[in-house]
DNA sequence: CCAAAAGTGTTTGCTCTACACCCATGG
DNA sequence: CCATGGGTGTAGAGCAAACACTTTTGG
């Protein structure tokens, strides 16, 4: 009975040139340093037999927590703020992993601000723009797109979108950064309404001067409750 | 650097009797099943030193998926029509498992019907109520809870209902399973609408005869988009 | 014919949506 | 004073909630 290998893989979205982009990795380098060696070997799915990319990802090692072990995983790429991390999904399908042996992914998705990336980006590995993706290792694309779908749900019935911009930001960011990510334009006035009316932003005593009258900028309040409660189906 | 085991817990979700209830193992039992022993110790939270109870759960081996393992802890306890089964989250604490080394759980929930469970409960375990749970083992009474949030979550906007009921089932029936599993009563015109306006089940011809008139049964239409769009925060 | 459960519409209030103009600053 | 982006309210439509009586069967 050969043994199963435990990772962690990480989305890690993040907005730049009016784009949301996902962080992907070489598929050999990250993978050179797990203790098992190669074990997420490319398979197929490349177009021209070329390499293919990888969401970054971890071993997780016996002395962490799985969220620990992904937080390691983007650490390298992240700057002070620490990233938004959510557990996505766990995939375990029998073919996964190589002839190192079983893998199972524990998925998480990340959202961090612009300005808390290593300056032009990390080492090795780049920012990829979610409709411009090279060829993907393995399973990797359906995860992209399953984080995707999860990260506009939950824009959608949440204030998520903070997470993506700077500690103190205008409401003409987050609407912007809320466009790029849902890819339509929203109405100024109720996108106002509604995500003040949800509470989870309160407006500082600064402004912001630039292009125009200044804008007030706000911040998150980490005490408030954090989702806005979805339609219900009955009473 | 010791190895890390992985397996499924599996919240197993039915009614009784009017109530909702979950199924739950003696903590030896299944455990003493897995290759590598005893790995799931109880670790305090019960009450006076006795046996714990636990989530069925299952070692996944080499050569099937996380579903099929999910599967196979329930498959026991279930009789024809497959349960219900979704990924719920995966459990992953550098301080869970014991000795045998450390241990990752992949947890499931799933919904069956009463109708579908062996005759008399299984062999081992037994059927709690959710309100009257034993002493659980680890970190499980907070898996029951999160499941239980998400079964309530997801009748809110889907039909999920069901899953809990025969394949024809009237519609005061499925409403009756709404009210036991949401706390709450519900309005009779109001949820047939709903529940009828959202197209996952529709009627067949037969009815149902006992005390009263009788009822017309329904089933679920398996070609159904399966879940209704939540409140979206913004246009 | 009585008991028991099934079945059926309408009105009211609220929430979502669409929409256009004035304000404050920098150059 | 002009260009640029920031900021504000309201009317109409569609959806959700509350609500009571008639129908069909078995005993």
């Amino acid at each position: 009975m050969s043994s199963i290998l435990i990772n962690v893989l990480v989305v890690v979205f993040s907005i730049s040139e009016d784009k949301l982009r996902v962080l992907l990795t070489p598929s050999q380098l990250p993978l050179a340093e797990h203790p098992f060696g190669t074990f997420s070997r490319t398979m197929g799915g490349e177009k021209e037999g070329g390499e293919a990319w990888s969401l970054p990802g971890e071993p997780v090692r016996a002395d962490e927590s799985l969220d620990d072990a992904a937080s390691h995983a983007v650490a390298p790429h992240v700057d002070r703020r620490q990233a938004y991390l959510e557990q996505l999904y766990t995939y375990g399908g029998p073919e996964r992993g190589g002839p190192g042996g079983r893998l199972v992914s524990v998925a998480y998705f990340a959202l961090v601000p612009a300005h808390a990336l290593t300056q032009g980006g990390p080492p090795e590995g780049g920012w990829f723009p979610l409709h411009g993706l090279p060829a993907l290792a393995e399973d990797h694309a359906g995860i992209i797109a399953y984080a995707l779908r999860r990260l506009r749900y939950k824009l959608e019935y949440s204030a998520a979108g903070f997470q993506l911009l700077p500690e103190e930001f205008s409401l003409s960011e987050l609407q912007h950064t809320y466009e790029i990510i849902l890819g339509e334009k929203l109405d100024k006035r109720n996108f106002r309404r509604r995500i003040l009316e949800a509470g989870v932003i309160e407006p500082t005593s600064r402004r912001r001067s630039g292009e125009g009258r200044p804008a007030r900028l706000y911040h998150y309040r980490p005490d408030a409750v954090a989702e806005i409660r979805a339609r219900r189906l009955f009473p």
